[in-house]
DNA sequence: CGCGGCGTCGTAAACGGTTTCGGTATTGAT
DNA sequence: ATCAATACCGAAACCGTTTACGACGCCGCG
């Protein structure tokens, strides 16, 4: 069985067989003008015969570019991330250029390696969701002209384009939001530290809460990873010491998910018993049970905008320019408004 | 600013440097015994001094190898797929390569159009989720004795590997259990018909309906895609007749999800007034609310054999061979036993 | 001394395209 | 008829790496 591989078909076997040199078959090929109508009709014909496809691996060479761009994100499975994604994949799309996915899961060496794609000629350009980690490594980069936007997290002193949101405001509001409903008691399931959106998010809620005149519980504040699992740990955490909240600021939806499955699995309920908020507004926010409040991100714009900014590049190379896309507030019912509610807050 | 973008450093430099060939620099960067130490020890810290890499896109013409490998799949919004992809990507990243991702959108040209990834020596073989359309492209395409292997939807007469579940008995189990607690009224938004999968999860429901006796309302059999956003119209089609099931049979969680959306609409209550289940299993399907009952299967599992299967198939090309790998009901709370419950079937 | 073997390395040809440079033939103007 | 411009095309270099082949020196052995 199993069909031998035969040596590739190549434009030299087209010149061959058209009687002309592989100069004249690839201009040919490539639609350039200085190439007679006959010959070029001829030289068309035979490919689309013989079913010819160009070797992208010796054009890439030929050409020092593959038209492809990279896209480093820290999780596949979450739907803010293939979001941004399918962004980039639309407006790549469109300027013919495929892009590759790397899965990055916040590791660092991950990060550092997936940086190092553009350095090998894999791709043009890198579109890099990465965190502080990496900034060194970004930085160096850069600074050998390789093409790189960030997205969501701007470096500090590397000099690339940058698209993100605004982060302290935009936990500011929702924080803000909790507590003009009555809540004092208000925890915090941080992102990321080494993450400027993590610090960012973790600020606006500590700045409002100081506006408000709300102490903040330091049991209570606490980073982790942008992971459900890890999300859910900590709210477990957090019920186990039977000090209850009630309000939690999830940095992220998909760690607000994770809180909700710590919750039940507790016995308790949203938002009677505890009131959660997320941001993002992912696509399952809206699913879940109930339906989660959150802060909308352009997730999809941001993708594109970071596509665009690339691509731009390519032909005049840009400095630092961090453009920033607000969010807003979405109202669904995953927070009681204690003023109005039944329950006092639970006994401390 | 925007520093110029130099030259490449190339083994060439290296060479240079070194006083020596550039054979011996390939040889001694790639570990080759036949080199002296002390010029292998030189040659590398140059490359280090230096910062070196080697152009990916050289070597790859070089060795006609890429060191890549696809996999295009119809949704990146679908964790069902993300899953199958970190599945392929783990085994790929122990065995050295990178993995390239394709969304597809189950559009024909698309999927017709990334298959030909694989001639252009772009990748080194591609593991492929698609419908039926694009059966005789592929079948050529692994004629010409590329590598490919077929995942969730083996294709007529494709000679090539291919894994998938066994579809119609997953299907057949979860309407049966449908019918078990005592629905007769059951509808099936079902999938792709272009789609093995389709066809067989539609085949295991009439096969359940008739060998317990039930009449199919062909109204209540619907054929659509695997998004949410159908799933959805369709079911509020189906409630807007006003003839109801007491249960629905959706090809997919992703499409369940979608009936939850119009259910919950339409100010109907699951289960008690409309049993949903799903098939996959995907994360969120325990998420929701209620959380939702299906069928299981080894999605990252998938994915991993197929990637084992494709990475094998480099050493030693294999024909088609086919493994399955069996799926498993989860019962959770998203059908109502008709039996013991309150209500009896809705008029028709 | 001659010879084979080994260790080390260089030359040059691939891999599959693109592009520069220049050459020939044709055309048109004078 | 002469000359310049133009249309078309080929030779060859190039992109960065790998590798087949052979060269060379050195060693040990008969």
């Amino acid at each position: 069985m199993a069909t031998k591989k035969r040596r590739q078909f190549t434009i030299r076997d087209i010149a061959k067989l058209a009687g002309v040199s592989t100069a004249t078959v690839s201009r040919a090929l490539n639609g350039r003008s200085d190439v007679n109508d006959r010959t070029r009709q001829n030289i068309l014909k035979i490919a689309k015969d013989y079913n010819f496809r160009p070797n992208a691996v010796g054009r890439g060479l030929s050409l020092q570019k593959t038209f492809t761009i990279g896209v480093a994100i820290p999780d596949l499975r979450s739907s803010y991330f293939t979001e941004v994604v399918l962004g980039v994949d639309e407006v790549a799309g469109e300027r013919g250029y495929s892009t590759i996915i790397y899965n990055t899961g916040y590791v660092e060496d991950r990060e550092r390696g997936v940086l190092q794609m553009v350095r090998d000629r894999r791709v043009d350009g890198m579109i890099m969701l990465l965190s502080n980690r990496a900034t060194d490594e970004c930085r160096a980069v850069v600074e050998m002209g390789y093409h790189v936007v960030l997205l969501g997290n701007s470096l500090e002193n590397v000099d690339c384009p940058s698209v993100e949101c605004n982060n302290f405001a935009s936990a500011y509001a929702i924080v803000e939001y909790l507590i003009k409903n009555g809540h004092t008691r208000i925890a915090h399931i941080g992102g990321n530290r080494d993450t400027k959106t993590g610090m960012l998010r973790m600020q606006g809620f500590m700045n409002a809460m100081e506006n408000y005149g709300i102490a903040v519980n330091p049991d209570w504040n606490i980073p982790t990873h942008y992971f459900k699992d890890e999300a859910y740990s900590m709210m477990k955490s957090i019920i186990a010491t039977g000090n209850l909240p009630t309000a939690v600021y999830a940095a992220a939806d998909i760690m607000a998910i994770g809180c909700y499955k710590a919750i039940y699995e507790e016995g308790l309920r949203i938002p009677d018993d505890i009131s959660v908020v997320g941001h993002d507004d992912i696509d399952i926010a809206s699913l879940v049970y109930p339906p989660l409040t959150t802060m909308r991100q352009q997730t999809r714009e941001m993708g594109r905008t970071a596509a665009r900014k690339l691509l731009d590049g390519f032909a005049s190379r840009p400095g630092k320019d961090i453009t920033i896309l607000h969010t807003s507030l979405v109202v669904r019912q995953s927070v009681k408004n204690l003023d109005h509610g039944v329950a006092a807050p639970a006994p401390g």
